[in-house]
DNA sequence: AATGCTCCAGCTGAGC
DNA sequence: GCTCAGCTGGAGCATT
C-alpha cells in the first residue's frame, strides 16, 4: 500500500518526539543523581554553557561581566581580574590623552596600608578616587589598593562607573569583541603569548 | 587515573545535549523537507498534538471549543458539531425544568427556509432568537434552522453566550470532563455505540 | 551627579520588569477566577489565540486543519466542514481532467441509506469508496453519505488522504493561502457572497 | 446588556495582554538603545539577573561558580577568589585530620618564583601538585603560588578536582547554602567582621 | 547572516 | 502526595 507523505511526515516526526522524551527522561535522572550526590544542578548548568566557550569567548565574556558589575556597583569585594584589567587598559576611554599625565597626576594617593579592614567611609573613598582617576585619564592599572583590599575593588568601581557615564564615547572595551556564535577562526585569543 | 563525580556527569550531560541536538537537526530537515512538498508546518503541529489525545479527549476538547466559540460569537458560519450538541443538551442549564417544556414552546419559530442566502439582519434575529429559546430552558437541539445555513450557526451562538450570561450557575457541561494529563483508563468515551 | 549610561538602562530595565511581573499577578487572578467560575483555561487558551485572527484566517486554519485531520483518520466521526470542502473543490488535485469524468463516473455508489447506525465494515467501506472517488477525479463533493452519518467523515478521510497520496503534486489546497502574520489586506476573505 | 462572564473574562485577558505587548515593544526599544551606545544586551541581561540576587546570594554563586570551574579544569588561569578560597577552607574534605598534618607535610614544594612566564610544563605540575596537597589534606590555602601566576590557577584547578574525585563524601561546601528563591532574611552573608 | 520575537515543552515551586 | 500554574531555555520564524 501506498502511504500518504503526510503520513509518513507525521510518523517521522512522532518518531523523533519519542526519542527527544527518552532523552529528556535520561537527563532529568542525571540532573537527579547529581543533586543526590551534593552538586547544585543550576551551577552544573552554567558550567555546561560555560564549557561551550572557547578559552578566549570565555574570558572575553568574563571579564565584560566583570566590567559591567564594576561599573554597576555589584563587584561584592571582588576586585577586577585580569581580563577586565587588560581590556580597560586599552581604552580608558580612547587613547589616554596628555593634559594629565597618568604617571604624576597622582600625588595624593592613599597609602595601600589598612590590612586589617578598612571602614565603609574608606571604601566609599576609594569608590571616589577610583571615578576621579578615570577623569583624569588614568588607566585602570594606576590601581593604588593591594589584592584582597576591599578598597581595591571599591576603586575598580568608581573607575568603571566613571567611564562612560557621560553618556558618549563609550569605549570599545565595552564591546563584545568575540562573535556570540562561535562564527570560525580565532576570535580574539586574548593573545596567548603576551 | 579516577575521574571526578563531578566531571564524569558533565560529560554524560554534555552527551545528552549532543545526541538532542542531533535530534533538532534531524526534526529541522523533515520539517524543512514537509514545507518544500507544500504542506504547513503549523498545521502539522497541530496534529500531532492532537494524535496524542485519545479519542474521547479529542471530541471533548473540540466540543468545548466549539461551545466557547459560540458564546464568544466566532463562530463564522460553523455551527455547533454533534459533540457540542450532545454535551450542552445534558445541561441546557440544569435539567429542563418544566415550565417551559421544550415541545410546545416553540409556537413562532422562523420556518427554516431561505436556502438562497439569509441576509444579515436575519442571522441577527437568529441569534436572538437562540438566547431566548436557551432563556426559555429549550435545548440546543431546538435549532430549527438547517445544517448549512448560517442561521443556525448564528441561533447556536445566541444560545451559547446566553448560557451562564447571568454570572452564576455555569453548568458542568462547560468544564472539561477529561483529565488535561492522559491520567489513566477511559475517561469518557462519549459513549460509542449510543 | 551623573548617573552612568548602563546604570540608566538597567533601571529602565529593571522597571519595565516590575511592570510585567504585575501585569502577570494580575493575569493569573484573572484566570483563577475564570476556574472558580467553571470555565476552563486552556480552552480560554484557545479562544484568546482565534480571536487573533481575521475571520478569513480562521475560516482557512480550520478549513486546513480538518483537511490534514481527514488525511491522517482522525476526523472522529466529524465530517469536512464547508470551508474545508469548498477549499478542496477547487482541486481535487489539480483541474480535474477528463478520462473520468466527475459526473457519470459514480455508477455504484453506495445509497445514502442506514439511518440508524452503520458498521465498522460499512464504514472502512466508505473510506476506501472515498479513496477511490479521488483516484477518478471525483471532487470531495461528490461524498454520497447524508450529513450525521459517520460513513460521510469515513468517505472524506479516504478521500483526503488519496490527496497526495502518491507523493507529488499535493495540490494547493493543502498550502496555508492567509499569511501566518496578519500582513496587511484582506488575505483570502473566501469570498463572502459566493 | 448583560455581558456573559466568558466574555468578561476574555477582554480582561485580552486587555492584559495588550499592556503586556506595550512593555515588550518599550523593552525591545530600550534594549536596542543599549545596543547603539555600545553595550552588549547578553551582558546586560546577565546583570539583571545578578542584582536579584542579595550580595550573600552572589558570592556564594561566584564561589561555587569557581569551585565547579576549578574542578572542571575550565579556570582560564584566573585563581580561585576569595569567596570560593573561604568556602573550602571550611572543609577540604571533612575537618583535615592529622595523619598528614598540613604544616609541615609540604616539603618539596616548589618556590613561587618565575614571574616571567611558567612554561605548561610547569603549569601542569603545578596542577599535580594541588591535587597532592588535597590528598595530604592540606587546605586550599596552603596554595604555594603568587597571585597572578598562572599556577596558582592550576593548583587550584588540581586541589578542587581532587576533591569529591573518590566519588563520596563531597563536602558541604559544594552545596548551595543559600535558598535559590529569596526564602527571607539573611542567610549567610558569608561572615562581615573576619 | 545575525538578531530579536514568539511559541512551546520541560522543569520547579505552591496549593489542595 | 499529586497536580497545576508560572518560569526558563530552545527552536522556528520573520526581519534587517
Amino acid at each position: 500500500m501506498n502511504t500518504s507523505p503526510l503520513l509518513a511526515i507525521v510518523h517521522e516526526l512522532e518518531d523523533i518526539a519519542e526519542r527527544k522524551s527518552e532523552l529528556a527522561r535520561e537527563r532529568s535522572e542525571t540532573i537527579r543523581r547529581a543533586r543526590t550526590l551534593g552538586f547544585d544542578s543550576t551551577v552544573i548548568a552554567d558550567m555546561l554553557r560555560e564549557r561551550k566557550l572557547s578559552p578566549a569567548q570565555r574570558r572575553n565574556l568574563h571579564a565584560l561581566r566583570e566590567m559591567y558589575r564594576a561599573a554597576l556597583g555589584i563587584l561584592d569585594g571582588t576586585p577586577l581580574g585580569d581580563a577586565a584589567v587588560k581590556r580597560l587598559s586599552r581604552s580608558p576611554k580612547d587613547p589616554p590623552e596628555d593634559g594629565a599625565t597618568p604617571d604624576d597626576a597622582a600625588p595624593d594617593e592613599p597609602p595601600p596600608e589598612a590590612p586589617s579592614g578598612p571602614t565603609p567611609a574608606e571604601i566609599d573613598a576609594a569608590r571616589t578616587e577610583g571615578a576621579a582617576a578615570n577623569q583624569q585619564g588614568k588607566p585602570v592599572l594606576a590601581n593604588p589598593y593591594a589584592a584582597g583590599d576591599p578598597r581595591r575593588a571599591a576603586w575598580d568601581e568608581g573607575w568603571c562607573s566613571a567611564t562612560g557615564s557621560d553618556g558618549m564615547d563609550i569605549p570599545a572595551a565595552w564591546r563584545r569583541e568575540t562573535p556570540k556564535k562561535p562564527g570560525k577562526g580565532k576570535p580574539d585569543d586574548g593573545g596567548s603569548g603576551e
